[in-house]
DNA sequence: TTTT
DNA sequence: TTTT
């Protein structure tokens, strides 16, 4: 243990609908991609200019990821950069790069969600829910982040 | 393009000397890599506990890390997560994670480096300097970073 | 001078137009408000629960600010907090914290800003612009922002 | 409530030892301030370059702050900033800018803090304790940050 | 694999 | 009022 510190503060929007998983000891762990555009310069043409970034979540967190978190949905997500190694069943090294969020904020209203897309952003499945909910989950109540397997 | 914000703060030190190369037209790059500790926590037992993270700089910026910074060297980073999609020769996909740097500040002294560390910690090669200098590099002057073939 | 950090990251609304000034060499200097909400919390009554935060900045930032942004705008500020103390014409101690930005970011598109909101939120004197465009500043243009009196 | 965000990351020296008080609830609250040097600029002789800023924590975080925090030892703080306007006794208006932490990380070992200086920078009073003890603080133990008079 |  |  050293000297250290690490901050990620993206602002994007979700590719897909989170996934959920459960971890051996039933904390909920919710999962997905958020996609962060470039800033655009005008000095070249990045024709790729959109970042990827998984995010993971866990406990009370991810329960406000599942309730309330949809396809198209623009959110301010906090959290520490991740880069984890691990081998497929061949035995092949891999490394997951991701952020795991401890802060997920809404960066537009239902409303708005609603009127910058068409057809239904929104899943009807999932519970209304007042506009601006603000989610601050805790990192101690990440109790198992590194033996889930996912 | 769209709403988007993408900032990443990291505290570690660097595992090497820092990697110089030159893009095709000219602007000097610096690559390095720097251990992050995760925070220490009690409730698991986590012998994985580090995320060794690649640093990219450009331009005048590339030119401070190659200049005054050193393998084991304590700073702070501050830049923009990039998750890069590229193929190797025989084809394989592959995934670069990298923050390419916008400021970088020493975050000990010269002398602290030196207390802290037994054995050649400062490359001699090194010109002398100042203790606590700190740059900021800008935006504009990563002109090609994308061209790159790093 | 030590080491040091100093960052903050806001997103609020422009509580009025920006306010524009020169300084003696002619850079330009822009101000405003950001109305700052405080997350809400179910277990205190707090019926304070904004902070409004003096946000400054110069050269071409300034020249976006004065150019883009309008009351009722939001936006994304990035900055450093800034503590001046001065004194009044009567010789009176004040304080004054503001943040100075280096980078500002809209956090809705033009239509959506003008879908929230009801009566003249846009200044028809404004140039009309394209949404979503980004203004990065660099501290080395801020080149006097000490000698300002403002 | 809207869409907001709030957050700031300092790195500096505290000016005095932190000053510890308790909320009508037993809620404990330390207070200290923090210098956060400005960067060099070659630019301009700026003679008042350090800024002066007052960190306030709740709870856990607080005990930690009362515990391990000393006098001139280089902090990492997080939180938000908060500008509180209240009135004297006699009904003067006053402003109060400080940053509510939610967490801070020691910037340097104790035995950096001790080789840097002379004389009694550590309290003996004091308990001992591990080299880079870092504490996170949760924004829901700050229970009543807004009731109490100080 | 991808959001707007 | 101030740290290094």
């Amino acid at each position: 243990m050293s000297i250290s510190y690490n901050r990620v503060v993206l602002v994007g929007r979700l590719t897909r609908d989170p996934e959920i998983r459960f971890s051996a000891n039933g904390t909920q762990v919710s999962v997905f991609t958020l996609a962060v555009d470039r800033p655009m310069r005008t000095d070249i043409n990045d024709s790729n200019n959109t970042d990827f970034i998984r995010i993971v979540s866990f406990g009370k967190l991810a329960e406000f990821v599942s309730n309330y978190l949809v396809k198209g949905r623009l959110v301010l997500v906090e959290g520490s950069l991740r880069i984890r190694k691990w081998k497929t069943q061949d035995g092949d090294p891999r490394t997951t790069t991701e952020v795991v969020a401890n802060n997920i904020r809404f960066m537009e209203t239902k409303s708005q969600a609603n009127v910058d897309t068409e057809g239904p952003l929104i899943d009807e499945n999932v519970k209304p829910v007042d506009d601006d909910i603000t989610f601050f989950g805790s990192e101690s109540e990440n109790t198992d982040s590194d033996d889930i397997p996912f």
